[in-house]
DNA sequence: CAAATTGGGTCAAACTGATTGACCGAAACT
DNA sequence: AGTTTCGGTCAATCAGTTTGACCCAATTTG
């Protein structure tokens, strides 16, 4: 039973968060490891893959990084042939991110990983416990732009 | 509605969660950039504070990082007496990690900004909905100890 | 008891990831 | 024409972490 009034039950919610992240990033990290990449390489090639197409600027706001930060792995994904970068037709100073077949494929090897564990998940716990996972995961993103402000 | 087979809905879980942590974490982190302190400092006292009197090497095992690592933000905290040390009765050698007073006010404050997250999305989703999702997330957590090993 | 192991502490070197600041060029607004 | 925006890059710097090598004291083991 959950009661948030007591420190228990408080802490155990924190803990199971904290595990439970590390949990479904452990896969796919040490896929990506053995390419030389790392977590911030999977950011780049989760936000390409959920939004072809995307700016630069658009991907920075996303990742919550400097531009110089990103410069880097993005460079490396663009040598590696992950991720393709053209002008956009209407404003020919943006670039629209893209992944390329190879990219697309290890996006969705990591993603699969992921996957994986919701299914395991679903399983164990059933699709409405998932749901409601997934709804206030949504909901705690939420509240972000409430302080970040959304730009 | 949640349909795992959908690449849709597989990243909008994903983001989810990466938003969702991100946001649970904002506040405490603001929090303790202002003492000059991090995440790192945030999880010591968490641990700490989850399981008083736990050893340096217990410690060590939550963490995940090597304690060369763990020295440095540690000392930091024992120097701001927000944690004390003390020799373990029945083996000299050990040393209990307890918060002080300070240290206390100084999690429970964290800890209270993440608890006032949580509130929100009880009542927002609803008891059963955060039940749910702690419970997603404990699952989440125990599979790690299947790939890490438990030590 | 002597030897080996364990828990903890520290120093040093190296690496990664990130930041801030300063520029630049090309394209797009005004 | 002047200014702003998007993207790219260089440099210095900082924080966090790793590995490796030691050390001490306490405990366990043979």
């Amino acid at each position: 039973m959950l009661d948030l009034k007591k420190p228990t039950s408080q802490q155990a919610a924190m803990e199971a968060f904290f595990f439970g992240y590390q949990a479904f990033t452990a896969k796919p990290d040490e896929m990506l490891a053995r390419r030389g990449l790392s977590r911030v390489h999977h950011r780049i090639l989760f936000f390409i893959a959920r939004y072809p197409g995307l700016s630069m600027k658009q991907l920075l706001g996303y990742l919550g990084v400097s531009k110089q930060a990103l410069n880097i792995p993005l460079r490396q994904l663009l040598e590696m042939h992950l991720v393709e970068s053209l002008a956009a037709p209407d404003d020919k100073r943006k670039r629209l991110l893209a992944l390329t077949d190879d990219g697309a494929k290890l996006e969705q090897a990591l993603r699969r990983e992921q996957v994986k564990l919701l299914e395991r998940m679903l399983a164990e716990a059933g699709a409405e416990a998932v749901s409601s996972w997934l709804a206030v995961n949504q909901r705690l993103g939420n509240t972000r732009q409430v302080m970040v402000g959304e730009d």
